[in-house]
DNA sequence: AGAAGCTCCTCAGACGTTGGAGCTGTAACG
DNA sequence: CGTTACAGCTCCAACGTCTGAGGAGCTTCT
């Protein structure tokens, strides 16, 4: 019933004022427990509030408050494979622990109705109904980014955004990690002649995570044999470029393990081993890799852990908390499995 | 934000009408294309909103209109599970889909808080923030369920509820789906010795698929032969449940693609080929089961077209909008290939 | 005893929006 | 020319909550 009396009429804080002999501010104040009414009263109108089932109006409190009560996690349409993409759930997953935490709703907001020509961002901002937003996974060149910071709304972006150097960013650092796997797949297997599928080079990521692998190579004097095809994240992608190439390559660095897992295929279909003839190694960890055969060595990122950082600065943001970091990478860690020689 | 003019004050109704030289009632009715204001009045308001960058106020709006123009999806606690699972993604990406189509928010409901002694289902009626509410994988004997659906509050379950006459639900014919999927090992694969791996027992998708399983059987005349093991979804139970047995049998139908996988990685550990020696069958289809190899033979689950009709069924009952279907079943498809003993 | 001080509550109003009822001016009509 | 009709607005009230100001009743102090 919790909301609706036996007349089917909402239970509002006059009726529990009226039932209990005092007046609606009286119970407000009551049940926020100020220690302006006597504990007598406070027990009484607890009481009734219980017994009628009272819950308060998340309406009525956010346009009194002017306060939403909700914070909103923002996907771009651009990345309709985010969405298909365990990420995603990693994010939310993330995101959903510590709002619950802190009574706050949590939204979502997608755009995939750009025909309707309100991207994600615009319809937060018209609702008005989150007290801040998450933005996870934009690209570079997003103006509509810009606008949501103008706006100032408060956010807080997952991912790195150089150019945006007033946005409180949380991410991890692709191009060391880049060039770590990179250098693994050097060092350790001995690999000289080494393949890069970048992601897309519209998104911070693709380009950090190339670069880290330019730096490797270049470090080691390999740059002339490297090869880097531009890519875009997708099982698909990586499987056509490395199925439209031919053999000159002993090691391949995916930007994300669903090009890998696309490489892993091609590189099946042609007959070449992995990681015997081809050593493999991919970039996120968020599934897909470990359940594969031979399974994808690959940089584990924490998405639910920069998730849950990135909530509770938000939400320290929103109340005006102080805060410890404006910009912050967390550590990834190297899941070092078949397909690059080091697994069983 | 957004909101805020360049004082930093919010843009209301008032500033939009005092710049225009009408009453905020009047820009309210031309905002809403009212055929009681002149077109002209209509233009003028809307230009000045737009210079202003006006945009309303969701939690006055949902006062007054008494509606919240939001909608719940819930994801019980029990399963932690599923919300690290791809399903819920699809059911998500669903949801929202329609729900933007709509101008309807989206917002998610779990309770990891078991703790405070909400559960998601109480946060929701608490609130009062959302309009209705989409409840996915709910347990067969969960009470809050019964609550919730008293309450009042608009409800579409996603599933099969048979003790839950009165409720809006749409599901698979998990019993029917499993039953074929059986019957597949049998007649085109010629199995004998079945094992089946359940889903948890609480849930009705566990007791169905396994009531599935046991019809072909019986109906073959090899139920003797046949053995049920009590499992849980997960991959960890699938690897357990099949390590722990001997290898009396020569098929598997697990009741989920997680288990199909996990007892793939234990019948890899014991040296039983698949599918020659093992014939085995998953369920679900939600990723996992394509990427593996062998690729998981199963039965594909239209998660995110389910969510599509629910959440229409869901806004039409909000609406009071007449409906077509009160409960409904979607069409599986099957999904033959490497580890039944189809697929290349 | 009067004033001051405290406790515990009441009162009024506002948050921003919207719908119904009411008012005003012009057009149409007899 | 007076009435009716209508378009096009204004006015009022309310949605449910919360806060600051104020007031009533009691105790306590000088």
């Amino acid at each position: 019933m919790a909301a609706k009396s036996a007349t089917g009429k909402r239970v509002t804080l006059r009726d529990v004022a009226a039932r209990v002999g005092i007046t609606p501010a009286a119970c407000s104040m009551a049940l926020a427990d100020s220690d302006r009414i006597s504990p007598a009263t406070k027990e009484a109108v607890r009481r009734v509030a219980a017994e009628l089932g009272y819950v308060g109006s998340s309406a009525a409190r956010a346009l009194r408050k002017q306060r939403a009560g909700a914070i909103a996690l923002i996907v771009p349409t651009t990345s309709r494979h985010v969405f298909g993409h365990s990420y995603f759930m990693h994010v939310l997953s993330g995101v959903t622990s510590v709002a619950n935490d802190h009574d706050t709703q949590v939204l979502i907001a997608t755009n995939a109705d750009t025909a309707r020509g309100l991207t994600a961002y615009e319809r937060v901002m018209r609702s008005n109904s989150a007290d801040g937003a998450i933005l996870t996974s934009a690209a570079i060149e997003d103006e509509t980014v810009d606008r949501l910071l103008a706006s100032g709304l408060p956010l807080v972006l997952i991912g790195n955004f150089p150019q945006l150097t007033d946005a409180i960013t949380i991410g991890v650092d692709d191009r060391s990690a880049s060039r770590a796997a990179t250098e693994h797949l050097i060092e350790v297997h001995g690999r000289r002649r080494l393949l890069h599928l970048t992601g897309p080079l519209d998104h911070q990521t693709g380009v950090d995570r190339r670069d880290g692998f330019l730096e490797a190579v270049t470090a080691y004097g390999i740059g002339a044999d490297a090869i880097v095809l531009e890519g875009d994240f997708s099982e698909e992608r990586g499987h056509a470029l490395v199925d439209g190439l031919g053999d000159t390559y002993d090691g391949i660095v995916a930007a994300n393990d669903d090009m890998a897992f696309g490489a892993l295929t091609a590189l099946r279909s042609r007959g070449r081993a992995v990681p015997s003839e081809v050593a493999l190694i991919g970039f996120d960890d968020f599934g897909l890799s470990r359940v594969t055969t031979p399974a994808i060595s690959t940089v584990s990122v924490p998405a639910e852990e920069m998730a849950v950082a990135a909530t509770e600065r938000l939400l320290k943001l929103i109340d005006g908390k102080p805060a410890e970091w404006t910009r912050r990478d967390v550590e990834v860690s190297f899941r070092y499995r078949q397909s690059c020689g080091c697994g069983a």
